[in-house]
Parts: C-alpha cells; sequence; structure tokens
DNA sequence: GTCCGTTGTGGGAATTTTGCATAACGAAAA
DNA sequence: TTTTCGTTATGCAAAATTCCCACAACGGAC
C-alpha cells in the first residue's frame, strides 16, 4: 500500500450548489495575471467553454460581477476582476491556506506507520 | 451571501484513482453494525448496486480482501469485515477525526466578518 | 474592409452514474 | 424433497452529467 495517497477538497456553496474551489481559484487568479478568460483557461489547463461555464455559475450563485470582460478590440479584448472578486479571492486565499498541509500531515502520521 | 457554506472532502487515493472517502467509511460501518451490505446500503440511503460497485472497486485498488460474504443459507447469507477492514477503518476514522471542524473554523473566522 | 484574438453559446458527443431486473445461493422450514 | 426467504452478484439500459467542437459577434489596428 504503498502508492497510497491523500486528497483533500474544499469549495463554498450557495444554495447547496459549488461557487468556488481550488479550480476556480485559480482561474481567477490566471485571468488576474494575463487579462485574458482564454489565455488563463489555456494556462491552467482547462478548456475556454470549462471557464466560461465556471464564471457564469459563480456570478449568478454568488450575486454580483466578478469579470469586467470586453470583447473585440485592441488585442481582441479582454478580461480584468472586479475589486470585489479581488477581495473574494484572498479571502479564500487565506482560508485554504495552511489546509491541505495539515491534511498531508495527519495523514502521514496516521498511515504510515506501516502496519495494516 | 449569508447562505454561504463551506464544504470539505477527504479521500484516499490508491494509482490516482479514489479507494475510500467518507461515504465508504460510512458504508463498511454500516456492514459492521448489520453484518448485511443490503441492509447497511438501505441505512446509509445507497442502492445495494452502488454499494456493491464501491466494494469491489476497493478490494481491487486497496489489494486485500474487506469483506467476508455468503450467499445463501440462514437468513440468506451476511457480510462481515475481515479484520485488516477494520483495521483500515479505524486509521481512516483518525485521520478523518477533527479535520472538518478545524475546516469550519477557519472558515468562520475568515469570512465571517461580512465584508466583501 | 480585412485581420486578429478575444468573448459568447448552442448542441451533440462522450463519459459517468444510476438503478432496474433477474440469477444464484443454501439453511431452514414445510 | 421441495418451497421459502433474504441475501449476494451482475449485466445492461437509461438518465444525468461533463466535455468539447464549431461557429457567431465584436471592434481596434492596420
Amino acid at each position: 500500500m504503498e502508492d497510497m495517497e491523500i486528497r483533500s477538497k474544499l469549495w463554498i456553496e450557495v444554495g447547496g450548489r459549488p461557487v468556488f474551489g481550488r479550480g476556480r481559484r485559480f482561474l481567477l487568479e490566471a485571468i488576474d495575471k494575463y487579462g485574458s478568460i482564454n489565455r488563463a483557461a489555456k494556462e491552467i489547463n482547462i478548456s475556454y467553454r470549462k471557464a466560461w461555464g465556471y464564471i457564469k455559475a459563480m456570478e449568478e450563485r454568488l450575486g454580483f460581477k466578478l469579470i469586467e470582460r470586453q470583447t473585440g478590440g485592441k488585442n481582441g479584448g479582454g478580461a480584468v476582476l472586479t475589486e470585489k472578486a479581488k477581495r473574494f479571492l484572498k479571502k479564500y486565499e487565506e482560508l485554504e491556506c495552511g489546509i491541505r498541509e495539515s491534511v498531508d500531515d495527519k495523514f502521514r502520521r496516521v498511515f504510515k506507520d506501516n502496519s495494516l
């Protein structure tokens, strides 16, 4: 059983539906960095279609606009995070910080004494 | 944003495939309690088919037998956990213990100051 | 007007999950 | 010996979900 590994997931729901998690976090961070949903999606290895669906659902369920988009124009357009989105993202980063590490630690302590 | 809630999930993988998590934990606990896969599945509100699939995958991926089954006979048969399964289950319970609570706490600390 | 890299979206394909239906089993009772 | 009963076992179709292809619209730069 040496290839066992622990995995953990953390997400926020609204009305019982997922609204934010690690994947969406990476998406927003990448959009913030690159100014483009398309580019961001490529960067984190998901399809544009999927990224677009994430954003749509997030905005609907959270009830506020996360991303200011512009279609056409210089460079074809682009996207930037709203201030509210940035504040939300920051909070989520803070929430997530340290949790995975502590889960990994506990896993190692409990499961890695090589008995079963 | 008052109906936001945090959710977390913890599971073990082998070869990149899920092997054990909260649902399977409940399943094994119920089998241990009732001595029947069928009864256990009803108790935790999943179909027998699903429970059976869980067990099959767990045993394949973990590489050892979790459940001793008997078909036919008194009461139609039944199922009991192997000793190894009991030890594994115990470890998982220990691993999971406290993690959800600490996640909830952190969520409350970070997100419940009502600003965004 | 053409080009380019965006955003926006329908809808079908592919995959995963779900659960219905039914067979096999074997001790105990009839 | 035969019937009964509540199990385990599993194929397969249907339902649900996820994924992704293909194309439209946009508008500044050239």
